[in-house]
DNA sequence: TTAATATGTCAATATAACTTACCTATTATG
DNA sequence: CATAATAGGTAAGTTATATTGACATATTAA
C-alpha cells in the first residue's frame, strides 16, 4: 500500500469488522459436532491443535493459546474424561508432557473439522491461488505486526 | 485454487489457526483502553459498529453481532452508565430505536480505534495494494460461503 | 545448593453469553 | 376492526470461558 498516501479508518474499520466474522462464523459452523460430545469452543481450538502439533507440550499450548494454566487444565480435564486426548512424558526431561489426540479423539477432531473447512474450502475454491497466497501473506502480517 | 488438484487439510488447519490468532491479536491491542472505562470485548464491539453505522436499530445490531437481546442489552446499558450513546426513535415507525455515539462516545471509540487500528495499518502499509485487495476478497468470500 | 522451569491445583471472581418466560408498544394484515 | 407480527425490554437462573492469587511438586539448570 506504499503507493497509497493513507489507508482510510473506513477501510480499516471495514476489514477489523470483517475478521471478526470471518473468525465468528469459521469456529461456529461445526457447533453441532461440539455439542454431541458436550463440549465447546475452548476443547475446539486445543483439539485443532493437537491435531496441528502432535506432541506438543503444555507450556507450548499455553503459549498459542494464551490463556493461564487453570482455563487450559479444565479443557484438558474434560477430553481426559471423553477419552480422547493421551499423555506422555518427555525422555530427556520428564518435567515436559507432551499431548496427542488418540485414536477416537482423531477421529472427533475429522468430524468437527469436515464441517469447520467447508466455509474456507470454498472460499478458497473460488479464488486463484495468486488471491489465496496474499490473503496469506496479509494475514501473516496481521499475526506478527 | 481451480488450478490445484485439491487443497491439502495441512493448509486449511493453518489457514483457520490464523484467523483465530489475527482476531484475537487485533481485538486485544486495545485492552489498557477498556480497562480504563471498566469496559470490555462486548463493549467493543457495539461501540465499533455504532462508529460505522451511526443510528443503527437495535434489531440490526443483533443481527451483526449475533447474541441475544438479553446479552447486547447488558452491554447497552453499561455504555448509557457510561453516558457514550443515545438513542432515537424513528421518525416512520416508532417502535424502531436508533442508536448513536455522542461526542463523548466518539472521542473513546478513537482513544480504542487508535489502538485497534495499529496492527491492521501496518500490515497494509506493508503489502502491496494487490494483496490487500485479494486479503479483502478472499475474506469476504469466508464471511459469505 | 539454589534458582528456574514445567506442571498442577484450590478458591474466588469476572465476563459474556445462554435459556425460558413474559411484557409493552406499535405497525401490518386479514 | 381484530389479530398477527415486529421491535424492543426485562427477570431469573444458568453455562462457558476466562481471570487473579496463592501455593505445591518434581525436575533440571546454574
Amino acid at each position: 500500500m506504499k503507493e497509497l498516501l493513507y489507508l482510510k479508518d473506513d477501510q480499516l474499520k471495514d476489514l477489523i469488522e470483517k475478521l471478526f466474522v470471518g473468525y465468528r462464523e469459521t469456529f461456529s459452523d461445526s457447533k453441532k459436532i461440539l455439542d454431541k460430545y458436550s463440549i465447546g469452543l475452548a476443547h475446539q481450538k486445543v483439539i485443532h491443535l493437537l491435531s496441528m502439533y502432535e506432541g506438543i507440550s503444555i507450556s507450548k499450548l499455553l503459549k498459542k493459546l494464551k490463556v493461564t494454566k487453570q482455563s487450559l487444565n479444565r479443557v484438558l480435564k474434560d477430553l481426559i474424561k471423553l477419552e480422547i486426548i493421551v499423555f506422555k512424558k518427555d525422555d530427556l526431561d520428564t518435567r515436559i508432557k507432551h499431548v496427542y489426540l488418540n485414536e477416537k479423539g482423531k477421529k472427533i477432531f475429522e468430524e468437527i473439522f469436515l464441517l469447520q473447512k467447508k466455509r474456507i474450502y470454498n472460499a478458497l475454491l473460488d479464488s486463484s491461488s495468486e488471491e489465496v497466497i496474499n490473503f496469506d501473506k496479509v494475514l501473516k502480517k496481521i499475526i506478527n505486526g
